[in-house]
DNA sequence: TAATGGGTGCACT
DNA sequence: AAGTGCACCCATT
């Protein structure tokens, strides 16, 4: 009883009492700048059509800013009582104030039910949310923290020797970014700053203990007494870190598991999606910009550019934000990327603490490539054998200029968002690398719009900001990867390329083996082959274990034996053990799904053959180059970066296979957001009773 | 079953299951230096005679330092495998490995019975401890972090006008020095310092969310494996404020009840003496020096006396800390003071961050003292009537340099422990404050020695050193003061004293009445006369609710009628709400005590002429020259405090009554300790049995 | 392994 | 609205 908060007693009224994975509302758009956002349609309209959606809110933009914007009147201005009692309070608050509003939420029956449905749009971009704080009448929720763990690597008990040398040289980088880095405030003053300035300017205050939990993206749930309702306003939509999907996260796996014990269908089945896009390096869909729906500028309002800032130390650009467009070239030929870029430096942090040693931008730009290479997927991070040595040691030299290490080190995993998360526009040509139509729901063939078109819709709007809210520069070999100096360019490039061949000798067998991984990560071919097994076959209900207690899919596959996996793929993930599990799980359900089984299949106990027999190149206890991908899956594409990489060939080659299973994918996820409208110059989930 | 620790079932051996308060063991020394300090004697000599005694472990001494110590014979010196293992990291590291080992420590059974036991020892050092970080093999404990809540002042609802202009002036203080101070690294290097420096230092990153949490003082519970045993050592004895204690805190509630439910009958009693000390600004018997013991040198030896530092940004001073022995004047005159000061700052935190506004010691110390007056006990604060608000605006603009305004300014509870926390050696001068005899054991009628008697002799070693971990000299109006400069020789004058006089007309209702509960407040004669009665006629068997609900004695005086308090001192405590209930709670036990009764009576609900008639002074709704004390206890002192205090006389009268009452609690007190021996150079604990 | 040290999720206050 | 108490973790040695 202690705990229990009165005011949700109310809140509980049978009214309301939807489950919180159903976003199948029709919404109606409130022109009232000065109103609250109200759901007209507060009960869910139709349980029975998709009763485990993937929420798919509109999210309304509230932009305050400086400049006066000509496009207001569809932007979502003003809204919480605090907001518009406040009034305007510092123009440096005022650029933090762009909230975007999620529209349609469902009533939650309790606080705890916020972030599962949160999850599922976060998690899809990459975006692993945390409670930073919570009581019965809000939850605040931010980026989970990242590991350090820069020894990681070393904890894999087969690691070979002489890789020492690289880690010794990156735990001093480590150790002085660490202390160099109070971050403490949002925005600082130089130390000798006057206290007329210091008290003119109000910074946060935030818990910061590390560098690695100083993202400044936020979602707010608040529950208002009067609607009795809950909503959720994204208070921040900037990072300071990459966005990457972690389908091996503890907190993942939680998720994962409350969605089948809640059965949500949907969700199951697009998450099933995301986690082989990654394990596939298969790009994510994230966000776009659908060509002629009105929010455009709303995308281009939001998505505030910080001005570009060196790596200097300097506090004068920390308040002053400026809002920009796509650069209009860019956006003519590109008018499905984001506008997002994370060039400048918001100077939230550090602004006292330079980074003493400022490498040149090239290096930072291939170091942190490398890194994210490294670090994506944990078996990358985990094998440490000489070849990921070899990459190391690359980027810090600047090898990256060749190109044959390019092709080594560039293919970042989709998982990394690079898409999503693109660095500096004004450094970036993205000429031809999207030639598709505007139109999104017009029928194409070509990959790149199967996948836009993919793409759930709420994240349209999300389009997250990754910023630099470190002003040093780090050489942080881990998972939060601050710098902003990423060529987006050539990740998206090779993102949808496969590398192309490695000349190894193939009798080397530590350095042959950890090549195949290495290439296998690179390359899409063989997962493309998986990915079209498991869309095929893919059967969602079957992650259902309704009366199964939670654990038991887990518990059935703990343990894998290195020898029965005779694809590199398995054989990849077998190697760091508990990663193993998961595509043990995926797997039984590609076994499972044709046959309509409730139980899935051990494959610890079951004749290997039969998954063999379904899998190409699937050879046991052989290494070699039969693991090259027997096609390319590449694509025309120049790659400037910065001068480097115009040396590299890449040719465009369909998979038709794999194109048909994207389209498979795509129509499917196209079906769920077929009911997005504009109304009133504002998109609306439209209930197609209505 | 989950979370349940395997580990702890073998713990649970019926062997050492013994509940965690007592301390009666027989304990003998270990002498070598190199093993980890291990109980002899596991199990309880004895669980009949003190089966709830309040805990009185014999913290051995583990220095280590630079200087080479003659008398590390009896030092207890390293120890832990790690500390043996890892020599001698750094010259900066050494000072903060200063440890006590708490050695007689109980079998805990569980986790969470560490937490109470350490209360006992540390809620009468002034010190609140909160649980920092714990798991099922550790618990690290740390200082309370003070509320800030400078606008608790504002929530009174009769708070009078004219006094935000003092708010103001502070509050902007109080931004500027919290936004200054992000206070991250333990040991930082300037901004610019070259990255050399910076990695060779590796300072702590914390926790760093305000000025109010960065106490360095830990003590850390472990629980070993191999010994399957708990050990308790206190990492860090410094303090980055003024201990206090405070027996209106909620966690002091809670353990308070606790007690009561572990029907810890001693350690109730203590309690309660302790909370009728702190009301009646007695002073709390804290860290004595025993004479001729042998354990001078290990206090002096642990009392590290860091740098003093002035206010100016420097870090040099941060890593260099020497041990300093009491003034060798001072030493002879006082034996029985604990030598600790806080003079120096450690520059644990905000080197890089000076404080701008830098103002003169003497304001600073005077402003500090001021605020512990004002802030010590809540209803002080709480009140905010002009007389708090004029000494606000003394304390700022340097009237404390008048004697009548230091009358008022300078007494500070004893619950300030300033006898414990003195500040600067080098500038006070207690000659004449003490002339007891340096044998606590020999008889004596001097009230000071009778105090000093009634310390718990666990607490000699303790002797908690204040340092000041910020280096910026704050303008705080709240209940964490960091201000070192603090004149302990004023205070602790004014503890024995009460305040002279003061000069109103009794005619101004608001301030009169305000100056009547300042200088109740200061006065402490009616307290002593509360004290007698509660002292004579105290049964702490009367405390226990056995097969009571926990919260019944709570529940039963949640409301008071103003106009029911005639005493000042009762109608002070209502007029702050809450903090009333407790010393009814009390006076209950006043009247049952004597009866026997188990239920105690609600003051509400009873005569209260009664009450009356147990308490002199009781005028219902009067207020004037009545409730001046009707003597003063003064003595005879300087107050050189640089030479501001000279102008100031005060008398010493011998109160006949109030001494009889503190000696009525030394004995009691000193009977529950006379069982402290020496054994092999140390005190320890002797059971009577044995 | 045992032990130590520390980051951080998240709810309480 | 945010600080912080506390525990669940992970990392290092
Ligand atoms: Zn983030
Ligand atoms: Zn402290």
């Amino acid at each position: 009883m202690e705990g229990f908060n009165p005011a949700h007693i109310e809140h509980a009224s049978p009214i309301n009492s939807s489950d919180s994975h159903s976003s199948s509302f029709v919404y109606a758009l409130p022109k009232s700048a000065s109103e609250y956002v109200v759901n007209h349609n507060e009960g869910r309209a139709s349980a029975s059509g998709n009763p485990a959606a993937v929420p798919s809110p509109i999210m309304t933009l509230n932009l305050k800013s400086t400049h006066s914007l000509n496009s207001d009147q569809h932007v979502h201005t003003s809204t919480s009582p605090t907001e518009t009692i406040g009034h305007i309070h510092h123009v440096e608050k005022l650029n933090q104030n762009n909230l975007i509003h999620l529209d349609p939420v469902p009533n939650f029956e309790d606080k705890s039910d916020i972030k599962p449905w949160l999850q599922k749009i976060f998690y899809p971009q990459g975006i692993e949310l945390v409670i930073e704080r919570s009581d019965t009448f809000k939850v605040v929720f931010k980026c989970k923290a990242a590991k350090r763990g820069r020894n990681a690597r070393r904890k894999r008990k087969d690691k070979p020797k002489g890789q020492d040398h690289e880690d010794e040289k990156s735990k001093i980088n480590d150790d002085e970014l660490e202390y160099a880095s109070p971050s403490n405030a949002t925005v600082t003053n130089g130390p000798q700053t006057s206290p007329d300035q210091t008290s003119s300017i109000k910074p946060k205050k935030k818990r910061c203990v590390s560098r690695f939990n100083n993202c400044p993206f936020r979602v707010r749930a608040t529950y208002s007494l009067k609607r009795k309702r809950w909503s959720i306003v994204v208070m921040d939509n900037n990072h300071s870190h990459q966005l990457k999907f972690n389908p091996d996260s503890e907190e993942y796996k939680k998720f994962k598991e409350k969605l089948r014990k809640d059965n949500d269908v949907d969700a199951i089945k697009k998450f099933d999606e995301l986690e082989y896009r990654t394990l596939a390096n298969l790009p994510i869909p994230t966000a776009t910009i659908p060509c002629d729906c009105g929010l455009t500028n709303e995308i281009q309002s939001f998505n505030v550019v910080l001005p570009t800032n060196s790596n200097v130390t300097s506090s004068a650009s920390s308040s002053t934000v400026s809002s920009i467009s796509l650069d209009s070239s860019n956006a003519s030929k590109r008018p499905c990327l984001p506008s997002v870029n994370n060039t400048g430096s918001i100077n939230t942090n550090n602004v006292r603490k330079p980074k003493s040693q400022c490498k040149n931008k090239d290096t930072l730009l291939k170091r942190t490539t490398m890194q994210n290479f490294l670090t994506t997927k944990s078996r990358l991070r985990k094998t440490g054998t000489p070849t990921s040595s070899q990459h190391s040691s690359t980027a810090f030299s600047g090898y990256i200029d060749d190109p044959f290490n390019l092709n080594e080190i560039l293919p970042l995993p989709a998982s990394d968002f690079k898409l999503n998360t693109v660095t500096n526009l004004n450094e970036i040509d993205f000429t031809n690398i999207f030639t598709k139509s505007p139109h999104p729901h017009s029928g194409s063939t070509h990959p790149r719009q199967v996948f836009d078109q993919l793409d759930d819709c709420s994240s349209i709007l999300f389009s997250p900001l990754t910023t630099n809210t470190n002003n040093e520069f780090e050489g942080e070999s881990d998972d939060f990867v601050h710098s902003p100096y990423l060529n987006s360019e050539a990740d998206f490039s090779q993102i949808l390329s496969s590398a192309p061949p490695v000349h190894h000798d193939p009798n080397e067998t530590h350095q042959e083996n950890q090549d195949i991984i290495d290439r296998f990560a690179n390359s899409s071919q063989e997962h493309n082959e998986y990915i079209l097994q498991y869309l095929t076959h893919f059967d969602a209900a079957n992650h259902n274990n309704i009366g199964v207690p939670n654990n038991n899919s887990h518990s059935l596959n703990t343990q894998h034996n290195v020898s029965d996996l005779g694809n590199p793929l398995l054989r990849q993930e077998a190697l760091v053990g508990s990663s193993s599990t998961k595509i043990f799980d995926e797997l039984k359900f590609v076994q499972n799904g044709p046959h309509g089984s409730q139980h899935p299949i051990d494959f610890q106990h079951v004749d290997h053959r039969h998954l063999s027999s379904n899998e190409p190149q699937v050879r046991s206890h052989q290494y070699g180059p039969q693991q090259q991908p027997p096609q390319q899956l590449q694509y025309h594409q120049n790659q400037p970066h910065d001068g480097h990489n115009h040396e590299q060939h890449q040719t465009v080659q369909k998979d038709m296979q794999t194109h048909e299973s994207l389209e498979i994918m795509g129509n499917t996820l196209l079906e769920e957001f077929k009911d997005i409208k504009m109304v009133n110059g504002e998109l609306k989930y439209v209930k197609p009773e209505d």
